[in-house]
DNA sequence: AGCACGCCGACT
DNA sequence: GTCGGCGTGCTC
């Protein structure tokens, strides 16, 4: 096998193709698939990664590959052949489908470079030139760029002065440490460390280091112990009677904790009952998809964690999918507690050289299971045994970036390969895998009560409108008010739940309805209080808040919606007394505060925890016994056809942070739309009446779970070309697939405006059209070919967001 | 994505 | 007549 085929890191469509390459003599036996290589690309070298190894190509004028960046393939057969799935079913580049399955720290870096050409002398560049080649002849594209002297060099390359070079870099380096170990037998070492002269006091002192302890020992501790320098520690391995080595080293981010072992809880009958289906499809290696709806507190922890017990007595291997915010230290300690460093955990808090590391130990088989977020999912295991997502229903599992997978997906492809089973864990399913579990495509495991059988807690709905009409304006209902004072004097927790950060988010005048827009796209531009400005989430635009209406000159110019900030302030005013901890995306932005803002609160540093999405999950604290939601309908009125099932599932969430052990909890949900099922049913706690209320609903309206959905979106700087160029797309759409199909459009995105460039849609709604991907398919190519045009269409199947 | 090649306007 | 603008097309 002599050449191989390569997948390069130029993310266009011409290019989203193998590349063949001629193996240079010396690699022949190197080079895998799976392999990243550095190529020359035209005048470049770039990153690729080897898909195939050949005999024979079409082409005869093949370059060679310059070398290999990896040992052993990073990407084994198994992911290989997922990554091609990622990408006939998301429809993204090939080299994005690889990527993402990956750390980052092994997305490359390019550094283009000038030198002077070998045996070029400084005299011979022009005068201006040589301060820039003076220091060692070489210098960075960037800086030549800042300098304005890039023709200057483009002249003198072609004279041959100069070279250019173009360099592949490692983005982060395996962490190396120096260690230094005995060269020489124990015995010749004593006899060494006597024949030193009386005067190598020192040297003889490390010799002796190693006569006592005849190991490998890292440099600094080794300096450290016998108070030597690293230039005595040279001179004996000068001498050869020690030798260095570098070892490569692993960050651990939790280095310096201690996790309490713990063993397997006995299970409750509910969970023996469940845990039996799970332990069954185990121990046939059967593929099986469960779906474990427990209400909050039943303890779906413990069964994951048994079930993992048994894939490692197997020999085999788990990946526990989290939510990014509940991957919370709690999380961490259940599983790092039971299984200790069989544990590694990849979470967005880490390092990119962290997440290398731990990345590097599942590579290496040196743990067994893996916690971890979304991309979790691709953990380089090879003898998976199970995997576990927990909170199935969360929309983080979808990746709003190319490619757009969900990790559930992923997850069940994996599981196939593997044969073996998925378990999809939640209180609040969602509802396409309930109907999945109900058409028994899912296997449905059920916990039904609370562990100890703690009743869950009690719910009350508080009219907002209500509390307006008789006068009360302020964003507390009294009822809530007087359940935190009540906490208060009881010293008892309670945690407030709002679901928007920030101060306040939008400004609009009070006389004429003015609300400031961002002049770049067509949304309403957001206050931040930090610097006192306002600004555009989208494109980044920043401006001055206005003293008065741009419109009318009104000075009733204010700030509407509510934030963390200022229901803090607010807060502050009616609960003088209460201390406060406020949790949102400001307050949490430092690596490990979220920690030590949680510790805080659980050791009872204060009253009221304050916070947004992120305290929804996890939060198990046995002193809380007030939940208040402050308004439940914030994301009721988003063009979002899940906006029910996602106000439904963080309301019973959020419900099920309180009373969680022996004191009983009570739960406040202070709404402007009481009468709406999902916040009323969320009151009552009542899932399967939901779900069914909801199902109506989607049937209705033709959406998932009965109709898979696919967006196209398309955007340009002229609106007239974005709708002829959508309508094109609809009408070949409609020509392609059945009549079965609803297809919608085109029609204006919901933000019809993103950085100056319009955006119109197109929303196919369908059951089952064999053409469908075929025709998307030809769509991509017809429109990411040509880039002259300035059309830039984007499709997402499956979509979460319809934006 | 880069970069080279190539074909038309303002300079020596 | 040349330098340089960025439109078009290619990269094994």
């Amino acid at each position: 096998m002599e050449i191989a085929s390569v997948i390069v890191d130029v993310p266009t469509k011409q290019t989203d193709r193998a590349f063949d390459y001629l193996i240079p003599d010396q690699w022949r036996e190197t080079i895998q698939p799976g392999m990243r290589v550095i190529v020359p690309f035209g005048p470049r070298n770039i990153q690729g990664f080897v898909v195939e190894l050949k005999k024979e190509s079409e082409l005869k004028q093949l370059r060679e590959i310059i070398e290999p960046m990896d040992l052993e393939p990073v990407l084994n057969k198994e992911l290989l052949a997922l990554g091609n799935w990622l990408m006939e079913t998301t429809l993204c580049f090939k080299i994005f489908a690889y990527q993402v399955m990956l750390p980052a720290a092994l997305k490359a870096k390019y550094e283009k470079m000038v030198k002077l050409a070998p045996g070029v002398g400084l005299d011979s560049l022009p005068s201006p030139l040589r301060a820039f080649f003076s220091k060692d002849g070489k210098l960075d594209w960037v800086d030549a760029l800042k300098n304005g002297i890039v023709s200057l060099l483009q002249k003198e390359t072609a004279k041959g002065h100069l070279e250019v070079n173009y360099i592949v870099k490692e983005k982060v380096k395996k962490k190396q440490r120096k260690y230094i170990r005995p060269h020489v037998p124990l015995a010749a070492l004593k006899e060494e460390m006597e024949r030193l002269p009386a005067n190598a006091e020192k040297q003889k002192q490390v010799l002796n280091y190693f006569v006592e302890h005849f190991t490998a020992v890292e440099l600094r501790l080794l300096v450290a112990e016998v108070n030597a320098t690293a230039s005595t520690v040279k001179a004996l391995v000068g001498k050869k009677l020690l030798a260095e080595e570098e070892m490569e080293v692993y960050r651990d981010p939790y280095e310096h904790r201690t996790f309490e072992r713990t063993k397997p809880l006995p299970l409750t009958k509910d969970q023996q009952i469940a845990i039996v289906p799970i332990l069954n499809a185990l121990e046939q290696n059967l593929h099986e998809v469960f779906l474990l709806y427990g209400v909050t507190g039943s303890g779906k922890t413990e069964i994951y964690l048994q079930s993992i017990q048994e894939v490692i007595e197997k020999g085999q291997e788990a990946i526990v999918l989290v939510p990014e915010i509940s991957l919370t230290p709690q999380m961490v300690n259940r599983f790092k507690g039971r299984f200790g460093d069989l544990v590694a955990v990849l979470h967005s808090g880490l390092s990119a050289g962290e997440k290398y590391d731990e990345w590097r130990k599942i590579q290496r088989k040196e743990v067994k299971v893996v916690v971890g977020a979304r991309s979790a999912i691709f953990a380089p295991f090879e003898n998976l045994g199970i995997i576990i997502i927990d909170e199935e229903h969360e929309t983080s599992y979808k990746q709003e970036e190319m490619p757009r997978y969900h990790a559930r997906d992923v997850a069940i492809e994996r599981a196939k390969t593997y044969s073996c089973p998925v378990i999809l864990g939640s209180a609040t399913p969602s509802l396409e895998s309930f109907a999945r579990a109900q058409k028994k495509v899912y296997h449905l495991l059920s916990l039904p009560s609370r562990m100890n059988n703690q009743p869950l807690p009690a719910v009350e709905i508080i009219d907002m409108r209500e509390e307006l009409r008789e006068g009360n304006r302020s964003m507390f209902s009294r009822k809530l008010f007087e359940m935190l004072k009540d906490r208060l004097e009881k010293q008892q927790q309670s945690v407030l739940f709002l679901n928007k950060r920030g101060h306040s988010s939008f400004v609009m005048c009070r006389d004429c309805g003015y609300v400031m827009n961002c002049p770049n796209c067509d949304i309403s531009l957001t206050y931040h209080r930090v610097n006192e400005q306002m600004k555009c989430h989208y494109c980044g635009y920043e401006s001055f808040v206005p003293k008065v209406c741009p419109e009318c000159s009104s000075e009733y110019i204010r700030y509407f919606g509510t934030g963390t900030q200022k229901v803090e302030d607010e807060l502050g005013k009616i609960l003088p007394e209460a201390r406060i901890i406020r949790m949102d995306v400001d307050t949490t932005g430092r690596k490990g505060s979220h920690e030590r803002l949680l510790r805080d609160f659980q050791d009872g540093k204060a009253d009221i925890l304050l916070g947004t999405q992120m305290i929804a999950k996890g939060l198990d604290f046995p002193n809380i016994t007030l939940v208040g939601v402050l308004s439940a309908d914030t994301m009721l009125h988003l063009p979002d056809f899940r906006a029910s099932e996602k106000t439904f599932q963080l309301l019973t969430q959020v419900s099920g942070r309180a009373g969680r052990h022996q004191l009983p909890g009570e739960v406040i949900i202070q709404t402007y739309t009481p009468e709406h099922y999902s916040v009323e049913l969320a009151g009552t706690q009542d899932y399967d009446l939901f779900y069914q209320q909801e199902m109506m609903i989607r049937k209705t309206h033709h959406y998932p779970p009965f109709y898979y959905l696919s967006l196209i979106t398309v955007s340009h700087d002229q609106l007239l070309a974005v709708v002829t160029a959508t309508e094109k797309i609809v009408n070949y759409v409609r020509l392609r697939l059945s009549d079965a199909a609803v297809i919608l459009g085109p029609a204006a995105s919901p933000i019809p405006r993103i950085n100056n460039r319009y955006r119109y849609q197109c929303l196919i709604k369908y059951k089952r059209e064999p053409n469908l991907t075929k025709t998307l398919k030809t769509i991509l190519d017809q429109y990411q070919k040509d880039t002259k045009s300035g059309l830039q269409v984007s499709i997402d199947v499956n979509p979460f967001i319809l934006m």
